[in-house]
DNA sequence: TCGGCACGACTGGTATACAAGCATCGGTCG
DNA sequence: CGACCGATGCTTGTATACCAGTCGTGCCGA
């Protein structure tokens, strides 16, 4: 029996593009833009029905989100999407404040030695969330990449991508609560604080800006939790939901 | 057509004990305890004929584990384990290193106020790991057990899940480096040197011997690094490993 | 002898078939 | 009228079949 053998550089333009991935990032974006409102059933037959694919692809997709915490599983009763469920969203703003403010302090020393390209593309971000008339979903994107390029100015960049996967319980929370509050205004205000203090060389003032704002997002979280209930987890795990679909054909 | 109704409550001692679990916890434990060392050809249809089940529990654990990054699954070409990237060690170092220091600030600021079975369980803990004749396997599960109970003294034991699923890299680079030095007693004097802070309340000393202690583990990885760089990936990602197997039958 | 090309044995990705468990509904019996 | 209990249709879990791609190998011809 033989093998294949490798050189030590291939040019790997292979970029998966897998029906997986597809059908993965398809699911995962309406969990989290609450087009699948928490508790909605999954049924594995319907999605690969609705989804033009069989149920292998849908089936990896949905365990790869159970491991996230975005959907649960019961074996032989079925798969629904999660309520937001306070302690994860706590778990996920501990986790993201922790990197996020360590990260801080391992800016160079220097505000001169920052990458200009990357404040250069922070400065630019930071334009366009002010800009007025902005989208709800265009602000979170912008969001995102202003924390993630955060990041990248003190070299721990690729260590966004372990707070995006416990930050799914947050972002479904905070969207939760940016729907009915224009608060991204405000928000946005604090990215320009955390900015120039970073700029400023005053990594304490930055930690400080910076963790007002993480907990100024907690806070909406724990506001939206008090005025609708019924899509929060009222016992971490072990519930799954109710279901009261009829479909007359 | 009708879908099931659940009620509030489910006892739920459902504790999902399928095959796919088991193939999972078995084929991530010989990952990261090197029986399956970096470079390991896995083909799902070996694993599958040897550990008695059809490839597709197989299948849905190796993609959980290349979602962890221990396992590169290249379509059409093979499954491998991957070689223990430095970056991502140090992705891990960072994201361990930052929860840890920020769960020590979210200690009750009184230690008369810290859980005592907590405490006590810390304390029957590192009695073991000073056992002499501690073997290896056994010190890496009180070291564990050390660090998530510490997370839970101060309200975060979920979030030690997060950091496990990161520090898959980090622990294989661990465990090369322990296997020729027994440096597990300096490990062990640490711990203890931890523990000592946090019941006298002392937050800062407990901060800077924990970032002592991960900065220690951390070194230990660039030291084995310099002495068996083949088992590190040289450059990030990419490039699979080579394969000389030859069987006779 | 050396280069090129086609075949075959493998890979993982996808689709499908079958198995086992749970919830609902409707009949039946006390 | 109420409690039990099996039929039934759903669910996910597992096994299998088929597909397309990739590599090693060896024939074949120059």
């Amino acid at each position: 029996m033989t093998a294949p053998r490798y050189d030590e550089r291939m040019p790997r333009s292979n970029r998966q593009r897998t029906s997986r991935r597809a059908v993965y990032a398809t699911l995962r974006r309406k969990v989290l833009t609450l087009e699948f409102p928490p508790g909605t059933a999954l049924s594995e037959n319907e999605l690969a029905a609705s989804l033009g694919v069989s149920r292998t692809p849908v089936r990896e997709s949905l365990i790869l989100l159970s491991e996230e915490g975005l959907v649960q599983v019961f074996p032989q009763v079925g798969s629904f999407v999660s309520r937001v469920d306070p302690a994860k969203v706590a778990d996920a703003q501990f986790l993201r404040e922790a990197v996020e403010l360590a990260s801080l302090e391992d800016l160079p020393g220097l505000p001169a030695e920052l990458d200009p390209e990357l404040v250069d593309e922070l400065r630019r971000n930071l334009e366009e969330q002010q800009r007025p008339g902005l989208g709800l979903e265009d602000f979170f994107e912008l969001d995102e990449a202003f924390h993630q390029t955060l990041l990248r100015l003190s070299g721990h960049g690729s260590a966004w991508a372990t707070v995006v996967s416990a930050k799914g319980h947050l972002d479904r929370a905070r969207r939760l609560g940016l729907y009915d509050t224009a608060t991204s205004s405000g928000f946005a205000a604090q990215h320009v604080e955390i900015l120039d203090a970073v700029l400023a060389g005053d990594i304490a003032l930055a930690r400080t800006a910076m963790r007002t704002h993480l907990r100024a997002v907690f806070d909406d979280v724990e506001r939206i939790r008090a005025r609708s209930p019924e899509l929060f987890a009222t016992d971490s795990g072990t519930v799954p939901v109710r279901r009261n679909i009829v479909v007359w054909e």
